[in-house]
DNA sequence: CTACAATCATGAGGCAATTTCATTATTTTA
DNA sequence: TAAAATAATGAAATTGCCTCATGATTGTAG
């Protein structure tokens, strides 16, 4: 007994766990195959002799024990946290400059809570955005006008690494009482001869128009607007349909105001990476940052997936 | 960079480097080789990209970044600990019996703290001592009028497991103005014309009188005492000399009231065991307490070192 | 109710990280 | 200044963790 002592990879895995609900779920989180963590968990049960979760129920539930065992990964994790960046400090400084290049709209969701998290511990570090809606926002980092861009594709190029952030699912949204609201998949054809309401921003930045319907040949009407709750209202209100991120329509799908469907068999995959110099790529504060936005993102919005 | 992750192991690492002040010493304190921590340390500092320590000086210091991520170590090992007394608690219950059967008299010293503390992480167990100094101890184990017994020898019994507790070194006291008091090595002979002032218990628990002189022939005067303190005033005034645990005369000697010298070219060594009724073995709340007993006197003892 | 999909458990085997060993370098002490 | 103690280093060895492959179990759809 006792064989295998506690380290911080157990409570990580824990944290990783309460969040997914699940042990494959959370073993994509800590990029580690099912199996590792299976083991993982089996070799702490027996170092305690107890029981740490229900494994019976989804998602799976913690015992006592467990929860305790939980209680103390969040406590130690957030300490662990704060003192390594205390020492990115002691090694780099507390100053920097952080100016982010963002081209999506719905990114501002997930943007401004990380963004107020991110000021919280590196107060020192000059935070600003970058608007006005850029085709080519990598381009504002090479001529050092934003430190930091926010790109859904990680084109190479050179002087530049990509870090991924997350992956999620766009899905179309449309009227309740749609014709085809009932239909869990989409086609491209099934587009023609709606009203697309989107964003007003180039096609290239849509990925609905750029991955599925100009390869389809299919183009139907189109309409803008600048926020995503007016969007969410001319949808409602049957004045055509658009393309979501899932975490971003969630709230309206759970209340009813809205139906959704897939968009073709595999669904739309979107994918999110940030673009930095690749000299500022060592840089703490970047690398603080990138995690809150992935903390951040993976704790608040529904349906999140780790990106390689 | 940030190759090898932070875990517990390292922190640990660095909590007995604190206390020993040595890379070698911290190795024997966490039970590895001075290689494997000098591996381990230069790791760390090669992760975070930091000094963590000065290594010219003895005993060493930590840098600034050293002493942020030791005060990470001292937080989360006590949160680690007591999570771990919790969980032990969840599967064992809160309550327990622990009588402690004692005979050695300086023994007190270390044995109250440790069970103060003992006392505010289980409070349901009802903590005693076994008063009356017992030529066998471990009888009272067997018979159950003891749960614990302080002893300094394992002596293999059935029923009976022996745990080991720490090792020290027993110096023979004097008077500063002793003929003798420069001489920094006794042989037994030395004492042949001395008083022996010892606590009154019998022979066979006076580690000086049953190692040195009985195997050697010398058979000083003697003189016992119940009180340490009533010893050393003894000593100091020329009555005689003793053989004390040098932890618990150091701050004596520190002052000047006395001197010291070492028993025999190598020292006389001393070691502490706790025995317990194999059934009780793996109890939590007696692992915690020997392992209280060990945190505490190697915290506050002088000269202590470890016992496999 | 059965079949399929998803999740979890388990044992064997591979591999990488850590430890030990052996040695050299450095510092402290006598 | 020599000797003793302590620390660093590289190579070898061991340990332990992870992955792979597979079987078991649970949940879900037809």
């Amino acid at each position: 007994m006792m064989q295998s002592q506690l380290e911080l990879r157990h409570l990580k895995t824990l944290l990783a766990l309460a969040e997914c609900g699940s042990v494959s779920q959370a073993a994509k989180r800590v990029f580690l195959t099912q199996s590792a963590l299976s083991h993982q968990l089996k070799a702490l049960e027996e170092a305690y002799g107890l029981a740490l979760f229900e494994r019976k129920t989804q998602p799976l539930r913690f015992t006592p024990a467990g929860e305790r065992l939980l209680a103390l990964a969040r406590d130690v994790a957030a300490r662990v946290t704060q003192a390594e960046r205390d020492l990115a400090r002691l090694r780099e400084g507390e100053a920097g400059e952080l100016r982010i290049a963002v081209e999506c709209h719905t990114c501002f969701d997930w943007l401004m809570p990380a963004m107020d998290a991110f000021r919280q511990h590196w107060p020192a570090v000059e935070l600003d955005i970058v608007s006005g809606f850029h085709a080519d926002p990598v381009g504002l980092l090479l001529t050092r006008r934003a430190d930091l861009a926010i790109c859904s594709e990680a084109e190479p190029q050179d002087g530049v690494v990509y870090q991924p952030l997350f992956a999620y699912e766009m899905v179309l949204i449309m009227a309740k009482d749609h014709p085809l609201a009932a239909k869990p998949v989409w086609q491209a054809g099934d587009l023609a001869d709606e009203t697309l309401i989107h964003y007003p921003v180039p096609d290239v930045m849509l990925d609905l128009v750029r991955k599925v319907l100009k390869p389809a040949g299919v183009n139907p009407a189109r309409r803008t607007s600048e926020l995503t709750v007016a969007i969410i209202q001319l949808v409602a209100s049957r004045r055509g349909v658009a393309a979501m991120p899932f975490w971003a329509v969630k709230p309206y799908l759970d209340r009813g105001y809205i139906a959704s469907a897939r968009i073709g068999d595999a669904g739309l995959q979107s994918e999110l990476y940030a673009a930095l110099r690749q000299d500022d790529a060592e840089l703490a504060y970047m690398h603080d940052f990138l995690h809150t936005v992935r903390e951040q993102s993976f704790a608040t919005l529904p349906g999140l997936s780790v990106l390689a």
